[in-house]
DNA sequence: ATCATCCGTGTAATCGATTCCACGGCTCGT
DNA sequence: ACGAGCCGTGGAATCGATTACACGGATGAT
């Protein structure tokens, strides 16, 4: 592949000139500029990005560990974080930690290495000695959806206590009393504050969260399944499950099927985080939606401002609720349909 | 960030002895070596990696671009990527041509300005001249999924031939002879390939498939939310549509539900590409599935393979039909209900 | 006419690693 | 006892860019 010195020969120019010429420095004589540009095109030389991050010291990329790709909620976010990067000059490299700590820390390790200007997590969990290290060195980081108490880092999230409270006022309204609650690890953030709001909301509307009724998940399918075949060997079974995650409304929605139950009919489904297939499965699913799109571009504004020296702002959005049918409808009406 | 030479300071060696150290390289006295490990431990010190690849002209990095990150197909394509690459010692840089070949373009070049070792490419169009230049150079390249006709590049993915003459036989089966599909666009290798054998499969069983009864999508929700209007409003519509991802089955629903129909009594939907969501939709839909992490893991493999000098080997892995009940079920024993 | 300034350009140092080569000290064979 | 060979080590070149500094020529002010 052609260097900057191959280009200097073919322009008859020194390299000095032929970098000024890439980097529109401005002394530069026109004709020296048309020669170089012609070598470049002659050559079809591209800049080593290699080189020109060893000598300035940066990479114009970010790094994005996210808790698991295979989770819509965090491709989506992916996704709004590569665009806005991309409009911003930058490039992201992706690390997927599979909600596994140590996956998460590998990945941290190898984006370091490679010297990314920035990192941008969703911590797998909440304690990880490697990233509050890293914190510690001065790395540009950002937190995205969740987050490490008690470091001095932004935080880029959505708030769901509003949608939770109007979450459990729907079903109240319902006439549902009896609500679970599929958690996810007690690790991350996320997962504790879903469950403190969802147990507020619950006492504001004088109802208990029995600890039977509150289910241990990691945010992965399977553990959905398992809690809720729990759940549903309960004397007492719940009339709702609400789940802290979209991959965990599945499980459950796996185990409410297997068992052969119908939803709403026998036990309704709730969950955090809306995705398209939320509409339609059978029945489609009340989900509280956050702003994804928002939240990714967001995380990487903030990245950016402390990359290039302003200072960054933690961005708190708000999670709306979606009602649709999972945790049935009109029971205060009975008999009418449709 | 402490560079070899503080290393190499605080171990009281030069900084070739660190490298030796580092690389384990064999002429290293126990000595030397203990004193290097301490310091490295000391400072907390990690190779820089652009440095390091500056040297040695390689970055142990593959690219990997894919048409969508939010399609699930293609996650858990990336995923399984990821994971064998980690797996061969090589990392992953991924890049969402969201369908769109200028996009596609753009995350090739930034890939290649990286110097990454290889790349593994869905291509968004079977034309993009780029791609073509950057095969000619000699730049190691396997195509996953989608391929481009005519160039000498090693193709991993799934054939759907049988899969789809099966589908097509449990249709026939169930009674249904107007079918139609969503074909992806034309200028992928998949998007053709599936409306042909769709009607090989067809003619094989005495039906036609007239040309009102092939929309055209994009892989796009979408898209097949268009294509499925055009065929409900057509004087005779289809029995069954099929679409050619799962994208554009996601979005036949949509049009269909739209319509008040229900599926499949109303009209029946089969897809390319098998999810876990289609387990849960309503319907459950019947689909063609792929060997999903196996090509991922080939793909990698076949790869590596190129980078370090081995012969690599193309790779087709057959896909299967699943059946559940989105078109309907033993509708010649009507009334039978369990 | 003279000197200061500025402009375009080239030389060379530099970033952080790897690696070739040379060198001094040992061991071993004869 | 002496030379060959090996081993551990350091010096220095190198990868491909950026950029501080120097330099020669032209311009402008006085």
């Amino acid at each position: 592949m052609a260097s900057i010195k191959d280009v200097a020969a073919q322009a008859g120019v020194s390299v000095a000139t032929v970098s000024r010429v890439l980097n529109s420095h401005p002394s530069v004589s026109p004709d020296a500029r048309a020669r170089v540009l012609a070598a470049v095109d002659a050559l079809g030389y591209r800049p080593n990005a290699v080189a020109r991050s060893l000598r300035t010291d940066q990479t114009r990329t970010l790094g994005l560990v996210i808790s698991d790709v295979l989770n819509p909620y965090f491709t989506a976010l992916a996704r709004s974080v590569e665009e806005e990067a991309r409009a911003l000059g930058y490039s992201v490299i992706i690390g997927n930690a599979d909600e596994r700590p140590e996956q998460q820390d590998h990945h941290v390790r190898t984006l370091l290495d490679r010297r990314i200007d920035g990192l941008l997590v969703s911590p797998a969990d909440g304690e990880s000695p490697l990233l509050l290290d890293v914190a510690r060195t001065g790395t540009p980081m950002v937190f995205v959806d969740r987050w490490i108490p008690g470091v001095d880092i932004p935080v880029v999230r959505a708030d769901g206590h509003r949608a939770i409270q109007d979450l459990v006022a729907h079903l109240h309204a319902l006439g549902h009393r009896r609500l679970a609650i599929i958690a996810g690890p007690a690790a991350t953030t996320t997962g504790n504050e879903r469950v403190e709001a969802f147990g507020e909301a619950m006492r504001a509307h004088g109802l208990a969260l029995p600890d039977a009724y509150i289910g241990q998940g990691d945010f992965q399918a399977d553990s959905g399944r398992r809690a809720t075949e729990h759940f549903l060997s309960l004397p007492e079974p719940p009339e709702i499950v609400f789940a802290a995650d979209n991959l965990m409304a599945l499980g459950a929605l796996d185990a409410i099927r297997a068992r052969g139950l119908r939803v709403p009919e026998d036990i309704g489904i709730a969950a955090f985080d809306d995705i398209p297939w939320f509409v339609h499965t059978g029945p489609p699913i009340t989900a509280i939606a956050q702003p994804t799109g928002d939240l990714g571009r967001a995380a990487v504004r903030a990245l950016v401002d402390i990359v290039e020296g302003r200072p960054p702002q933690s961005v708190t959005l708000p999670a709306t609720l979606v009602v649709r049918s999972s945790c049935g409808e009109r029971t205060s009406t009975p008999g009418s349909n449709e």
